[in-house]
DNA sequence: ATTTTGACTTAAG
DNA sequence: GCTTAAGCCAAAA
């Protein structure tokens, strides 16, 4: 099992409605810094429809990168749909962060 | 094997 | 609160 497979198999387990951050992703993956490369891998996406890439963040809870439609407001208006709260521009973490409460 | 780069993170201005 | 700088690890060229 490779690092990017762990990042891979945390990624596709995020939930409709909650988001996680590349970091949160990282360290579940074993490695806390590595936040960069999640995002890397992200970008790869082999499993496109199964990792929800959307639902991924940056620390802050702000969308980085996201290069796609109408940039991303679209993301955003997508992640409400599934009913994560934003604040502002960004999600609110203390809500819609993958890993409150109860993890499943 | 070495170098570069990156959808990040944290700290400082 | 936002911008700039440096750091970190891993993957890709």
């Amino acid at each position: 099992m490779s690092f990017k497979e762990k990042v891979y198999e945390i990624a596709r387990k995020i939930p409709s409605g909650k988001v996680a951050t590349y970091g949160q992703i990282a360290k579940m993956a074993g490695q806390s810094k590595a936040a960069r490369v999640v995002g890397y891998l992200m970008r790869t996406n082999p499993f496109a429809p199964e990792v929800p890439c959307h639902r991924v963040v940056g620390a802050d809870g702000g969308m980085v990168g996201f290069s796609a439609g109408e940039g991303l407001k679209t993301k955003k208006q997508m992640l409400v749909s599934e009913g994560v709260v934003f604040k502002g521009n960004r999600v609110d973490l203390g809500k819609s962060i993958w890993g409150v409460g109860k993890m499943k």
